[in-house]
DNA sequence: TTGCCAACCTAACGATCGTTCGGTAGTCTG
DNA sequence: CAGACTACCGAACGATCGTTAGGTTGGCAA
C-alpha cells in the first residue's frame, strides 16, 4: 500500500523519511517558504542527498500530493463498497465523511497539504494534480446529488464546499487521539443533515 | 458633480496602487512566490520605490491583511445594526452572510488573502493579525450560538467553519457581475438552515 | 577478493531574493 | 529664487535559493 501507515519512528530511512518530513514542512510552513536545506536538516541528511531520491523540489511536492489524493480516493471507494445497497442517504454520507476524516488523520500532512499547499504550487505541479482532484470532487458531487436530489447545482456545489471546509479544518483543531473520529463525523453529518432550523420534535 | 468612484482605474497612483496589485498577486501566487520585483512591475514602478511607501515586504502584507479584516468586520456590524430587534434567526444569518459576501467581492484580494495567504505569512505578520481574526470569529460564534442555541460547542465550531468554507470559496467560482450576491447568500443560508434531510412538506 | 551500486557526502555554481544607498526630477512654500 | 519635501529611480549589497559535479562509503554479488 502506498498509504503511509508506519508510525513516525526513528527507524525510518531515506526516501520515505524525506517524503514525510517534507510533507509536514510544506503543510506547516508552505512550499516556497520551506527550503531543501530545511528538509534535509529534518531528515538528517545533506541537501544534495535529496537529489538521489527525487529529481527536483517540484517532483517531491508532486509525489506528496499524489500520495495524499490517493489516500482519500481509496478511503472513498472503500466506504462505498462497505455500504449495503439498502443504506440510507444519511448513512452513506456519514460513511464517506468518516472515511475522509480517517484518511486525513492517518496521512495528515499528505492529504492536508492539498488544502493549503496546492493553490500556490508551481503551475506544472498543480496541473499534474488537477485530474485527480477533479475526480475526487466528482465522487462527492455524485454522491451528494443522489442522497439530496432536490438540490440545485449551486446548492450542491455549496454543500460540498461547506462540507470540505468543515472536514478539512478539523485537522487543525481536532485531537484524534482523544476524541473519536466517528463521533466527529456524526457531528458534522448531523449538523449538515438537519440544518440550523429549530428542531420541532427531534429525539434525544 | 465630481465623480468620486474609486474603481481600479489606471489613474490610481502610488501607495494605493501598490496595495491593490500586491494583494492580488499575494492571493493568486502566494506571498513567498511573489517577489517585490513582480509587484513593482505590476504597479509600473521600480522595486526600490516600494520602500518609499512601506518599510518592508512584511509590512506591506500586514497592511493588506488589516484592510481585509477591517472590511469584513465593518460589514458584520453594519448588518447587525440594520437588523431590527424582531428579526428571526434566519434573517439575521442571511443578513450577515450577505454582508460577508459583499465585503468579499468588493475587496476581493484584501479579504480573500486571509484565507490563502495568512497560514503561511511570516510569524510576525501572522501574530499581528491574530487578534483581529479572533475577534471576527467570535462575532460569528456569538451570533450562531444565539440563533441556534441547541448546538454544542463542537457543532457550533463546525457550523462556522462549514459556513466560512462555503462563503470564502465562492470568491473562486461565483461571478458577482452576473448573479446576485443576495441570491447566493439565500442559497447558502437555505442549504445550511434546512439541511440535507428530505423535506417533509414545509413551506418556503 | 574484486567489482558494483545505492546512499550519502563536501563544495560550489548561477540565479534570485529583500533591501539599501545615493541620487534626480517635480512641486509647493516663503 | 532658495529650500524642503514627495515620489521615484539606477545600481548594487549580502544572503539564500535550487541545483550540480565529483567524490566517499558500506554492503552485496560473483
Amino acid at each position: 500500500m502506498a498509504v503511509v501507515e508506519k508510525s513516525p519512528m526513528q527507524t525510518e530511512h531515506g526516501r520515505d523519511r524525506i517524503l514525510r518530513v517534507a510533507a509536514n514542512l510544506f503543510l506547516t510552513k508552505g512550499y516556497a517558504e520551506t527550503s531543501l536545506r530545511t528538509i534535509a536538516d529534518a531528515a538528517e541528511m545533506r541537501p544534495a542527498s535529496i537529489y538521489h531520491h527525487f529529481d527536483s523540489k517540484d517532483a517531491l511536492l508532486s509525489e506528496i500530493l499524489d500520495i495524499g489524493m490517493h489516500a482519500v480516493t481509496t478511503a472513498f471507494t472503500a466506504a462505498r463498497e462497505e455500504l449495503g445497497s439498502e443504506a440510507t442517504g444519511r448513512q452513506q454520507l456519514q460513511a464517506h465523511v468518516a472515511g475522509h476524516l480517517r484518511a486525513l488523520f492517518a496521512n495528515q500532512a499528505f492529504t492536508a497539504a492539498h488544502v493549503t499547499v496546492f493553490p500556490f504550487a508551481p503551475a506544472d505541479v498543480r496541473a499534474a494534480s488537477v485530474p485527480q482532484r477533479d475526480e475526487y470532487e466528482a465522487l462527492w458531487t455524485d454522491m451528494l446529488s443522489h442522497i439530496a436530489p432536490g438540490l440545485g447545482s449551486d446548492a450542491l456545489r455549496l454543500t460540498r464546499l461547506a462540507l470540505f471546509g468543515a472536514m478539512n479544518s478539523a485537522v487543525q483543531w481536532f485531537d484524534h487521539t482523544e476524541g473519536s473520529v466517528d463521533d466527529l463525523a456524526a457531528t458534522i453529518v448531523d449538523t449538515l443533515w438537519h440544518g440550523l432550523a429549530p428542531r420541532t420534535g427531534g429525539t434525544s
